[in-house]
Formats: C-alpha cells, sequence, structure tokens
DNA sequence: ATGGCACGTTCACAGGTTGTTCACGGGATG
DNA sequence: CATCCCGTGAACAACCTGTGAACGTGCCAT
C-alpha cells in the first residue's frame, strides 16, 4: 500500500504509453486518449498489474467493484474498445494480449518472460 | 526495491523450470511455455509434488476436483502433452517420471533411488 | 418537454481453442 | 508367456473469446 504522497504522483509507463492514474489521463507520446471512465478505469487497472496475467475477475472487481458473475461478458466488451484506441493512437502495436482460459496481459511489447516459442499448436 | 510480500508469491524451482502457480506462468530459463489451463494445473500439481510418486487418483482430484473413476485416463493424455511441451522447451530432459502400477514423479533430473518394496498395498 | 447524443450494459452469434473420451497397440511386469 | 499398464492418435463435445448490435439511462441544447 502506498502513501497518500505517492498516489499523488503515481505514473505508469509502459513503453510510449502513460497512464496517470490520479489525474484522469492515458497518453500516447504526450498525447491524451480519448477515454471513457469505464474504459480509463480498465487501462489504469491493468497498467498497475503491467506484465501480469489478470483474471478476468480480478479486473471486473478491481473496475466495477461488485460480484463478478462467471458469464460476465463487460470486461472482454471494453477490452474490445480499448484496444481500438489503442490501436489507432499505436498503429501495429499489441498491447493487451490474451491468454486463453486465463485472462489478459498488458505489456509495452512482446516481453521475454511471454515470449512465444512455443510453434507447434 | 523490495517486493512487498515476498511470502505470498508460491515459487516453485526444479533445475531450470519455474512454475509460479499464483501468476499462471511456467517458464524455462525465464521463458514462459505456452500452455493450456488443464496442462498448467497438471504441472503445478507435481511440481507442489516434486521428487514424489503420485498417484493418477491424487493427481486427478487435485486438477479436475471431482471423484477419480479407475479407468480415467485424462491424467495420462495430459502428462503425454506436457512432456512434449517439456521436452520442447528442455531438449533431452525427462521432468515427469513414470512409475509403473504406481503414477508419476517430477524431478529436475534423472534419478534411480525410486525402487519401492511396494509391501503393503 | 423534446430530440439527439454519449455511455454503460447485456445479449447473441460465430469461429477457434481446449477438454474429454475412446480404441488400439506397444511395453513392462511377474 | 499371460496379464495388466501405459503411450498415443483421433474424434467429438464443451468451452472461451471476439464482435456487432440492441437497449436503457442520463445529460444537454433546442
Amino acid at each position: 500500500m502506498a502513501t497518500a504522497r505517492d498516489d499523488q504522483v503515481e505514473v505508469i509507463r509502459l513503453g510510449r504509453l502513460e497512464v496517470r492514474p490520479r489525474e484522469f489521463v492515458a497518453a500516447v507520446d504526450g498525447r491524451a486518449l480519448q477515454l471513457t471512465v469505464r474504459e480509463f478505469q480498465l487501462l489504469t487497472a491493468l497498467a498497475r498489474r503491467r506484465d501480469r496475467i489478470v483474471t478476468r475477475q480480478e479486473l471486473y472487481t478491481a473496475v466495477w467493484q461488485r460480484p463478478f458473475r462467471s458469464h460476465e461478458r463487460s470486461v472482454d466488451v471494453y477490452v474490445k474498445r480499448l484496444r481500438r484506441k489503442l490501436k489507432a493512437a499505436l498503429p501495429g502495436s499489441e498491447l493487451i494480449h490474451t491468454h486463453y482460459g486465463f485472462g489478459y496481459r498488458l505489456s509495452p511489447s512482446v516481453s521475454q518472460l511471454f515470449h512465444t516459442a512455443a510453434t507447434d499448436r
């Protein structure tokens, strides 16, 4: 748990993407993205867990702050909308990765830890 | 800068293989394996029981969480798939050992010190 | 008040991926 | 050598995710 003073300067950088949760701003190359409240909250939740696989349940309770139901699709819908805006701001980038059966992961690029060596699938 | 709570990060190391159950990651030399949910669960179950002979029944109930039937072959099928991916990541290695009539054992290297007398079954 | 608009939520469908089961045959054991 | 165990490929079922779109709500300007 960070102190209040730390929160004031919370800045998450992922390559050219920068998220400032306390200022309600997400920007690429210093240019702010036009996000809705939910989109921004989801991006923040992902950014705070960068380079980790995060389950839909964890994302849902973090953003929506209510019990997660297994058939809930809201996270998927907002991941799709986020991807669209991120792609528009960073063409050719792939920030939000899907881990089939596990969840999503936000990473600036194809990180070394998750480098896909398996070509036999 | 240290991690907040190291005791909450379960990490199982077996030679060059590393399993992090709570992060949904299994890696060889820091490179993540591309595993499905079942494959990952089975590897985790084996890793948590490393260097021990584990019966199919124990593995099955640990992963599938339902009663084991004697003719059940799911464990075998997933051991095969796991071996294939482990072999691709660690050529020449033999991590999952078969103990005929007893079960499987996950060990970092080949050791022949497992010859049970099996006098009491 | 009325209409337009932006947003959040939910649903339904399609396609692809994964899980489960079966059958066959090779191999280990005593 | 007889028996049982295990490896393996394949087929099908079940599940997961991407996606478009409909619906309801609240806000704002007219």
